[in-house]
RNA sequence: GCCGGAGUGGCGGAAUUGGUAGACGCCAGGGACUUAAAAUCCCUUGUCCCAUAUCGGGGCGUGCCGGUUCGAGUCCGGCCUCCGGCACCA
């Protein structure tokens, strides 16, 4: 879901290993080895799947990490015996096509299916193990059809609303943002200063799913802790009261307050300049032009501005305020340090206990009043230098003097709503997501607008809305391009039959992003958007992985999306992925992000032609542990071609040691029947298994990769060993590696005289009885320093051990002299002999 | 400011619940094979000091300071630096 684009360029260098992968890959075709069930045995099933794609170009080395990875899962359970789905599609509507169809002059579909066409290519080049009989493109109607049925279920239960009110607005990109999109008042897309802008909007309620989404968090047992943070804070739940002041005509000027318990120190009411409610109230004829020539001020500065400026700005609207509770009459400003959009876009100033509100006091001389004693004593106002914002003791409020802390929160609360004057409220950082766009390429929104009949969607059996696709003018003028093309705007009224106007919009991306796993259950089924049994049988996601970008984004609403389904009936599920990894990016080799205006990308295509597909997998897989970024080098590549080298001598060898053609690859040896050097093999092999099961289940590929090269190390060449001996080395090897190098290891398979398919013949288990070892190392320490370094029978008793060790040579001339007052031993690991 | 993550050789990085720091690989140096080169194989490779005819021996070392412990990369307290996210959220 990232986009850059690269080219490739071919190279005459030839690999220095031999690259089986066409071969495989047309093999695997005809096995039809990734073709998933419909319906899978539930306990062996197993749905695997990377974040699908933007097709912005070819892919790059960063697609190649991720999609290789999945890869290497999705193999490694085929070889354990699960069922996988392991499927991939397009995320092909959004901005980029469309700048890219006004720059080349082509359709922004022309220009996306050319991407998809290109990079499909090299994901199949490369040797993924999609389901491609899966695949899925958000842009072509068969899908978009059901993102629109998605849209009208969430109108129909009430969580789709059109209102007006200040949006994010990208001057540069001609359309509205949805928050996330507009995080710290840059545009996500053109990273260019977001401005505001009123208008008539889609909002999907995803606050009313808020509290879900957060207490959830802590059920993700299998997601990273940074994500869960990430939208923790993102959510950002604040639990206080709404209180209702009133305005001297007697209506209600209500704000939120985490601090209801310093009700009594409010010196003056602030409201956002750009909030709605500002716009009801009526300025003081002799106060109206300096307000006026505030708020115009105001509303020329930007996001970004505001905050490299901490300077609070305000003006007094000349009206007045009175507490509900203390009776006092306090005056209503306006200040910009005010947010609109949280609350009720206005807040009560308690300087004495906030430090914005007590800067702002400070700078408009209003008074600043302790009622919250923290200290020995209450503090002087006029002598702070700063708010104090700790709980506290309330005083100077009346009959609450003396309630600590969180009782006298709970106490105002219990007198406000028994005086009926607010009450307990939760607020969240988490706002409504606005959902239309004012851009063409995109999925219409399916709602028609009835001079007669108000907002009617458009009936299930009518989708899709077809996106027109005749002469339209794709450029950006501030308003949707499709309110420019009659054939598409005029229809009729789904209700009345009279005339009536399409909605003009299209949808967020993130919209058809929320919910394309479930279209991978049933990607041809033209009833629904999916079967609910293919749903049931599957989900939920076993293994999601991608980007740490999306945490805030994608990764919230596609958990919305899940729970709202779930609501409707239509999942069973509470939450769409039971592991969620992120994978690192991939960087040059000075750690610069790749971008073609850097010129520093490097083509997957390029890199397959001179090496060889597996190669570039080891290569990538052994620099660093899945989850940290690659800053990736050619030089890496050696290490990795003479490893493959060596597995290659090592399997040719054994076989032709072999001399009878077949040969059982999980036979068990009896350890007593081994030479030392089998024995010593034999367990190196074992270890070697369990040290990769677990490595892998990591996504530590780099120590799986690690693990492998030490265990051919100690093997040798094999000649010594027994020729079935050897070639259960090799095929246990090779079975080892097969996620990480599928084509190689299916090549040395066939060489070993085994049929297709290596994934088809089990995950290799381990042989307990050859872990066991006659004798064992010991390290001998003296008062906590190595000094030696011993070698005991297995079951030796820690008596033994110590007496051994005191009779080391080494150890000896440390005794000298001294008397051991005590013996620490750690079983299989050491021995540390304390003296004096 | 708040919330996360991370600091280990020349480099990428290893190190189950505290138990032999530097696995594995790259780079570098040396050697074998070769007419030669490539390829391949073997050895050395944290750092400082002592001894080297020879086996070797010792000190210091995981961002910094302190603590707990027989023993700390790992645990605790206090800092520093870097990366990411949010950011006037009342």
């Amino acid at each position: 879901m990232s986009e850059s684009e690269i080219h490739s360029t071919t190279s005459p260098i030839r690999p220095r290993i031999p690259d089986p992968s066409p071969k495989w890959q047309k093999r695997w075709d005809d096995l039809n080895l990734f073709r998933a069930a419909d319906k899978p045995d539930p306990a062996r099933k197993y749905f695997v799947m990377p974040m699908f794609a933007y097709p912005s170009g070819d892919i790059h080395m960063g697609h190649f990490r991720n999609y290789t990875m999945t890869d290497a899962i999705a193999r490694k359970r085929m070889m354990e015996g699960r069922e996988v789905l392991h499927a991939f599609g397009w995320d092909a509507f959004g901005l980029p096509a469309e700048a890219a169809a006004i720059k080349r002059g082509l359709h922004p579909e022309e220009w996306t299916l050319s991407n998809v066409a290109q990079s499909k290519a090299t994901l199949q080049r490369i040797g993924i193990s999609f389901d491609w009989s899966r695949e899925v493109n958000s842009c072509l109607p068969d899908y978009y059809k059901w993102t629109q049925w998605m849209f009208v279920q969430l109108y129909k239960h009430g969580l789709a609303y059109r209102k007006e009110s200040e949006v994010n607005w990208c001057p540069n990109c001609n359309t509205v943002l949805a928050n996330e999109q507009a995080a710290g008042g840059i545009c996500w897309r053109c990273e260019g200063p977001v401005t505001k802008k009123n208008l008539t909007q889609w909002y999907f309620r995803i606050t009313d799913y808020a509290d879900r989404l957060l207490d959830d968090i802590d059920t993700l047992e299998g997601w990273p802790e940074t994500v869960k943070s990430l939208q923790r804070n993102w959510i950002g739940r604040s639990h206080g009261a709404q209180i209702k002041f009133t305005l001297e005509d007697g209506s209600d000027f209500s704000v939120f307050t985490t601090r209801p318990d310093t009700i009594y120190g409010v010196t003056f009411m602030a409201i956002a300049p750009d909030a709605p409610l500002l716009r009801n109230l009526t300025i003081p004829e002799k106060r109206r032009g300096e307000v006026e020539k505030f708020l115009a001020e105001a509303r020329g500065r930007t996001a970004v501005e505001r905050m490299a400026d901490a300077e609070k700005r305000g003006v007094d609207t000349g009206l007045r305020v009175t507490n509900p509770l203390s009776g006092e009459k306090i005056p209503l400003w306006v200040a910009d340090y005010v947010l609109a959009g949280y609350g009720t876009g206005c807040l009560m100033g308690v300087p004495a206990h906030d430090q914005r509100d007590f800067e702002f006091a400070r700078k408009y001389h209003l008074p600043i009043r302790p009622v919250i004693q923290t200290g020995d004593q209450v503090r002087d106002g006029a002598a702070m230098t700063d708010a104090d914002p700790g709980e506290g003791r309330m005083v100077n409020s009346g009959p609450f003097d003396g309630l600590e802390g969180q009782a006298g929160v709970d106490a105002v609360i219990a007198h406000l709503e028994k005086h009926r004057l607010g009450q307990a409220q939760t607020q969240f950082h988490l706002t409504d997501w606005l959902i239309s766009r004012q851009r063409y390429w995109g999925a219409p929104i399916p709602m028609i607008h009835c001079a007669k009949c108000g907002v009617v969607p458009v009936p299930e059996d009518q989708l899709p809305v077809l996106l027109p696709k005749g002469n339209i003018d794709f450029l950006p003028k501030g308003r949707s391009p499709l309110a420019d093309v009659p054939e598409f705007m005029n229809v009729s009224c789904p209700k009345c039959g009279g005339k009536a106007e399409r909605d003009p919009d299209t949808m967020d991306t993130f919209m058809c992003s929320s919910w394309y796993f479930l279209r991978y259950l049933d990607p041809k089924n033209d009833k629904a958007p999916f079967d609910k049994a293919k749903a049931r049988a599957w989900l939920p996601i076993d293994y999601y992985m991608g980007g740490i970008t999306h945490a805030t984004g994608h990764l919230i609403y596609f958990r919305f999306f899940t729970k709202f389904l779930k609501d409707i009936g239509w999942l069973e599920i509470e939450e769409p992925a039971t592991i969620l990894f992120n994978h690192g990016m991939v960087m040059d080799s000075q750690g610069q992000v790749m971008s073609k205006s850097k010129g520093n990308v490097v083509s997957p295509i390029d890199m397959i032609a001179r090496h060889g597909v597996d190669p570039v997998r080891i290569a990538m897989y052994f620099a660093t542990p899945g989850e940290r970024e690659v800053l990736w080098s050619d030089a890496g590549m050696v290490g990795a071609e003479r490893f493959l080298i060596k597995v290659d001598h090592f399997v040719r060898g054994a076989r032709e040691a072999l001399a009878t053609a077949s040969f059982d690859p999980d036979r068990n040896f009896d350890v007593s029947q081994l030479s030392d050097a089998e024995r010593d093999a034999y367990r190196k092999l074992n270890q070697t298994i369990t040290k990769v099961d677990h490595d892998f289940e990591l996504m530590q590929l780099n120590t799986h990769i690690a693990a492998v090269m030490e265990l051919i190390g100690s093997l040798g060449s094999g000649e010594s060993f027994t020729p079935e001996f050897r070639a259960v080395c090799a095929a246990t090897m090779i079975r080892l590696l097969a996620p990480l190098t599928p084509h190689m290891s299916e090549e040395w398979w066939e060489v070993l005289g085994f049929p297709p398919s290596i994934f088809r013949a089990g995950w290799p288990k381990v042989d307990r009885s050859a872990l066991a070892a006659d004798t064992m190392q010991i390290a001998v320490q003296i008062n906590g320093k190595l000094r030696g370094q011993i070698e005991v029978p297995s079951d030796a008793a820690e008596d033994a051990i110590v007496a051994i060790a005191e009779r080391d040579p080494k150890v000896i001339p440390h005794l000298e002299g001294k008397t051991r007052v005590k013996a620490i031993h750690v079983p299989k690991r050491l021995v540390n002999l304390l003296v004096k």
